[in-house]
Formats: C-alpha cells, structure tokens, sequence
DNA sequence: TATATACTGAACCAAATGGTTCAGTATATG
DNA sequence: CATATACTGAACCATTTGGTTCAGTATATA
C-alpha cells in the first residue's frame, strides 16, 4: 500500500533516490548504515506498493522509479480536500441563506 | 506523521468522513465494529499529525478536519513527481545530443 | 447529590514492522 | 571449474501497532 510505504523515512529517502536515476540495490544499500538485507526488505515492500520495478542487468538488480501509485496517492489526499471544500460551501451557503 | 496516519484503512475512512462535517467521537465510533476506545485511539493518532483538532463541548469531544498537513504530504509526493520529470528531460536532452 | 453519558488512560495481547545474521542462489570472472 | 560479487530467503529479535477490557474523569441530567 502506497501510504504504508511512504510511512517510513528511510523508504522515502530510497524513492527520492531512484526518481532522479535508476540504481542497484547495492548502490542504493551504499548510502545507508543499515545492513544490504534490510534495504533489499524495503525495496520489496516499495515494489509490492508498485513504487518501483527491479529488473536483473547482469549480476545487478537494477532498481526504476514508478510514478503511477503516488497519481493515486494525491488523488486520495485530493479528494479529501474536495470533501472538506464542499463542505465549507453549503456552511456558506448556509449562512448566506440566514436571515 | 502524516503518512503514517493515512496508512490505516480506518483512520482514513474516519478523516473522509469528518472532512464532509465535524462528528463527536462516539459518532465517529458508531460506524465502526471496533471498539470505542480503539476508536480514539485512532482519533488521537490523526490529532498528532495534526490532521484533526478536537474541542469539547458539553459532554462531546467534537472531531474537526484540519487540511494543512494534507498540502505537506501532497508537496512531498509532487517533489517525487518533479525529480522523475527532470530526470526524463535530462535523458531526453541526452538522447537528442546524440548523434 | 446521585446517576448516566462520553470519552481517555492503563494494562494487556497478538500481529506486523524494521532490524539483525547467516545460508543459499545467480551471475561474472580468474 | 573455483571463487568473488550481488543479492534474497529464513530464522530470529525488539519495538510498534491495532485491538481488547476495565477503571477513572468530565460533564449533563434526574
């Protein structure tokens, strides 16, 4: 789920890294003090929400940015806002129709 | 944290509904087969991320939407956004250099 | 003042999460 | 073929999360 992975700070950290360029798994463990196998655990959880693709190149598995579930992501936060903004209108709508 | 927040089905399922109008507590608990406690409980996790306040009035605690932190999380996923666009217009600018 | 209503805090529990290490697999290289 | 590199899976652990129940507090009402 895309707003379970964006939940953690290391997580978003690796997307805001594969947006600019695509990376291996071990270019992407480089930067981060954790172990290899806890940054390839949050690449699959980042791939299970569809965040990002891997695809073999060799002895490399090459991690891609994949844009579409954060499309879905602010259309959810969107909506919210259009809930509350039609809400605001019928209060003044409301108040203009008060006496 | 925002994100941590909008992770739960029920919490987001209460922040669409209070976003529509302002609800006690107990309203809120009623639409759900959990109990109340688990309930406000949810309720003070949106509260520390800010995307609800709540205010007492006689015996309700009145539940009320606060949008800002949406526009946050909303920033955030557009710079995701803005750094895969620029990293598809710099390989487009590569591939047109080419000869 | 006593009682009912509307929560919230505390203690507890099971499952999920984020980390570890170590063993195993796939690919490249000497 | 043997070895090094690049991961991934499995087992494990501590902490967090989402739920429970029960006791306690704040407010309204009989």
């Amino acid at each position: 789920m895309v707003f379970g992975s964006l939940a953690d700070t290391t997580r978003r950290d690796i997307l805001r890294r594969v947006a600019g360029r695509e990376l291996s798994v071990g270019e992407i463990a480089a930067s981060y003090d954790i172990s290899l196998a806890a940054v390839s655990k949050h690449l699959i959880v980042l791939e299970r929400a569809r965040l990002v693709t891997k695809r073999r190149e060799g002895k490399l598995q090459v991690v891609e940015f994949a844009p579409a579930p954060l499309n879905d992501a602010a259309k959810h936060i969107q909506r919210y806002r259009d809930i509350w903004e039609s809400s605001l209108d019928k209060l003044e709508a409301y108040l203009k129709s008060q006496p």
